[in-house]
DNA sequence: TTTCATGCAAATTCTTTGCAAGTTA
DNA sequence: TAACTTGCAAAGAATTTGCATGAAA
């Protein structure tokens, strides 16, 4: 998704195309990282000149409604945590140790669409897969 | 899991057997589903006395490092729920329509565990699956 | 009786909202 | 120009914390 799919997204829903918006699809883009809203507005004032958290956050609302982002709480972090969706986001692996998110690329999702859809009569629209545990490196070392 | 079983749990931390405790527990038991804290709190109330809700929460928490419990927070609702800890606990089936939310048992979670454990040398302490969607009565009336 | 837990109220953190002023189309 | 957005500040919701009183071991 480049910065023109966004502004022809925002276009067909009637939305204008502004600076904040624009600085905080380039800050979610630039981070391909899990961010928080202030995270965002951070990295949007070190680019840009500065855009006011409330506009954050409601520019991060809209780009959810328009499905350009998603939004995930991790653990027990209180704070909403911002990506941009992409097909196999919704795969979380976080380590306990190093406090790392990978985003984990595989089948494992397909897999659950598959299994629920085939059995269940239970139509998926989305799967948030978190696993919380200790990555290779922090493993090895603990172990 | 007994509540005798809480009892000696609480006992070997080191931590007192009280009202508030064994109140919340009960309330988590007899609800066999995922509460907030303030649905707690109500809870609590009609059976107990109150329990105050700063109490409740501190009571979740230590009831989460005891493992006795878990937070999760689904979708984009803005607080946490309990539940008690139990091996399939950690698959949620959400449906967007009709907002029921279902503890799927089966065997997705251990096929993710073996999956990551097996091939990626993650060791995996905790699965949290959560999926949205429709659930059959809701896929079948708007289809 | 000594230490731990509770209740109450105030404080924090994250997020949302009202409204006037600034921008976009 | 007319409608949509932003910034600012205040409001809200969820959760945490300080401290004196009350309860458990």
């Amino acid at each position: 998704m480049t910065g023109q799919d966004v502004e022809a997204v925002l276009r067909a829903g009637g939305h204008r195309i502004t600076r904040p918006r624009t600085a905080v699809w380039a800050a979610l883009v630039d981070a391909d990282d899990h961010l928080t809203a202030e995270e965002v507005a951070a990295r949007v004032e070190q680019q840009d000149a500065g855009v006011n958290l409330a506009s954050v956050y409601r520019t991060l609302t809209l780009f959810e409604e328009l499905e350009l982002v998603r939004q995930s709480r991790l653990g027990d972090d209180p704070a909403g945590r911002w990506e941009i969706t992409h097909p196999d986001d919704d795969f979380h692996l976080v380590c306990t140790v190093c406090g790392a998110v990978d985003h984990h690329v595989g089948s494992l999702v397909q897999t659950v669409r598959d299994h629920l859809e085939g059995g269940h009569g239970f139509a998926v629209d989305e799967v948030d897969l978190t696993v919380r545990g200790r990555c290779a490196a922090c493993a090895g070392a603990t172990a």
